[in-house]
DNA sequence: GTGCGGACTTGAAACGTTTTTATCCTGCCG
DNA sequence: CGGCAGGATAAAAACGTTTCAAGTCCGCAC
């Protein structure tokens, strides 16, 4: 004790105008000599504000055992980074799907378990956000719904890039071409395909539905997609792919048949660990660093959490093309490779 | 309230032998209806404990964007998997490195900000096992230090692996192996160094130690480390491989060089997340599934917050062989392959 | 010299539990 | 019939904060 009160030393700490600056710095130096800080829970039960964001981590990172490469420990590192320094600290809850979700999202509320949360997997129609809508609690989504208006969120514009992709391949000739997707409960295989039939019907093309493959995006399902479009009668050519997982298989699976994207047959991907450069042969994709998005997704969470309105806390990032494939499309754009590319030995 | 005193209710809730079985029935179904939960944080002020398990999660998951391909949301799915149910919560601290890591230990501790802790990438000295074992505190380490006894910890037989792989690939006829090894000052590193010399001594061969290659184990650093090995003049014919993704990237090094692991060069890696099957071509690998490593810890750190001494809370898991490589090693051995590959299509 | 405002500081209540101690009740034994 | 054991419940203190209301002290104006 320095002398001063309890209720002083509160006010010192949390640097209250009430208290004199050289009281202030007093009780302050004399805390760090002690390494006091105070108890977050009785602080918690006082002011009923919790001090901790949840993040609802869906428990099948791995489907048994087949790595989809979600980078879920990138999210939660962006976003950590994105708190340092405040008094929140992150909270884990494991849930197996959205329902689930939805579940631990009204026990942290009823309960008060943390002030805020974020998860990802976001579905058409997810009933998370639903629920959080209607409680009126702090939320930030890692992707969006069909009607993402209304909360906070964090995506990639998938349709653009499933868009640009699809373009590029019809660009390079391609006329029957393959769209490797997730399920189609999720919001962005939505968006992914809206962007595909309309590069598709852009070019006069038919919008061929047998060449949407939709599955896990593990490398597993990359592998079957590809065995099975490629036993089409008029099999694919391009294949447009929505990770690097899938990517991985589908190239396997194209190895196993004697093909390899040479050209005459061509893959783009979307790319979440910018790890294709070492695919043989590389592939080109659309990059965008995930714990970038956990950064802003934190950022705007902490915003929500200190009362601002959803309407302005939206971003949706637009990843960058990482031309790689040594086909007729990457070689006429061999001049705008971007820095990623360079720092790349 | 059902009539009955604040205290009778919390001693029914906690199921307290001293409350009638009629009265916690009561209590318990009237809580239910309106879902009512006793506050943890007025808990933990009063009980001292805080309900919650610290992860010391490394901020640097991918390296510059490269990937590294450590599953730390694999370990937080099976700790959190392991502590379901319990009254535990998991809650994350970002540390950059082991030192920082111990900062947050002895923040952790000392403030009382969780009742146990959990870390990776244990040092061959680590600080953060020093500190806490000084302290005290409950604890179990992913992985272990140079002599581990003492406490608790999970971890893989590196040393044993490497052993394995090194005799693999001098029975398959390789004289000149290299090692593709994380930075030294990690534990494991040491002990593959000693499985791989061991291997080396017992068939008479040099202790080759320009053809040990040290790094992050990012794709980048495999392919690197193999374009330097293969420019020796008595360059490797073999090589041991610390994860997948550092792997991936020695396949792509291979590939640039003309080469492939076709018999005359070898490859065999620690497989961290199954996707060496989809390698081009597949790599042979030991195997060793993260979540269950996980799930293991979180078993572990349950049993270290409620008393049990560390001494009998230790697991060295022996990864499995999968057996891939179309090499000379391969075909001897193709009758036992285990079931992780026969599930793979 | 009294009163008053302003700048700081402090007392005390409250947050929701757990736990120790006390009280109540019932039935049984002496 | 009184006392007592023992089972069931209740009262109350304590955990460590925050915050509001109340207090102290000082100088200055009247």
């Amino acid at each position: 004790m320095t002398g001063f009160s309890i209720a002083t030393v509160s006010n010192a700490m949390n640097d209250s105008p009430v208290v004199a600056a050289r009281t202030k710095d007093l009780i302050r130096s004399a805390a760090e000599r002690i390494s006091y800080a105070a108890n977050p829970r009785a602080a918690s039960l006082r002011t009923g504000r919790t001090g901790l964001v949840a993040a609802l981590l869906p428990v099948d990172v791995s489907a048994g055992n087949e790595w989809n490469g979600v980078g879920h420990a990138e999210v939660l590192s962006g976003v950590s980074q994105a708190i340092q320094g405040t008094p929140y600290q992150l909270s884990i809850f494991v849930v197996r799907d959205a329902a689930e979700g939805r579940m631990a999202a009204e026990r942290i509320v009823t309960q008060r378990l943390a002030d805020g949360i974020f998860f990802s997997g976001i579905l058409t129609e997810d009933p998370r956000i639903d629920y959080l809508l209607r409680a009126d609690f702090p939320f930030v989504a890692l992707g969006r719904g069909l009607r993402p208006s209304g909360y906070a969120h964090v995506d990639i514009d998938s349709g653009w890039v499933a868009r640009e992709a699809t373009r590029r391949l019809i660009a390079g000739g391609h006329r029957r071409i393959a769209l490797l997707n997730p399920e189609p409960r999720f919001a962005y295989a939505q968006e992914r395909i809206a962007g595909y039939r309309a590069a598709l019907a852009e070019a006069g093309l038919p919008l061929a539905g047998d060449l949407i493959a939709e599955g896990d995006l593990t490398a597993r399902f990359g592998r079957q997609s590809v065995l099975h479009l490629r036993g089409l009668e008029d099999p694919p050519t391009g294949f447009v792919c929505a990770n690097e997982a899938a990517t991985l298989g589908l190239l396997a699976g194209l190895n196993s048949l004697g093909l390899s994207p040479d050209g005459a047959v061509s893959v783009i991907a979307y790319d979440d660990l910018n790890v294709s450069a070492y695919f043989s042969p590389p592939v080109t994709t659309y990059f965008q660093p995930v714990e970038e998005l956990g950064r802003t997704l934190g950022a705007f969470l902490l915003r929500r959490m200190a009362g601002e309105p959803p309407e302005h806390l939206i971003k949706v990032f637009r990843p960058s093309l990482i031309p790689r494939q040594p086909d007729r499309l990457a070689r006429r754009e061999m001049d705008d490779v971007p820095i990623q590319q360079r720092r790349q030995t």
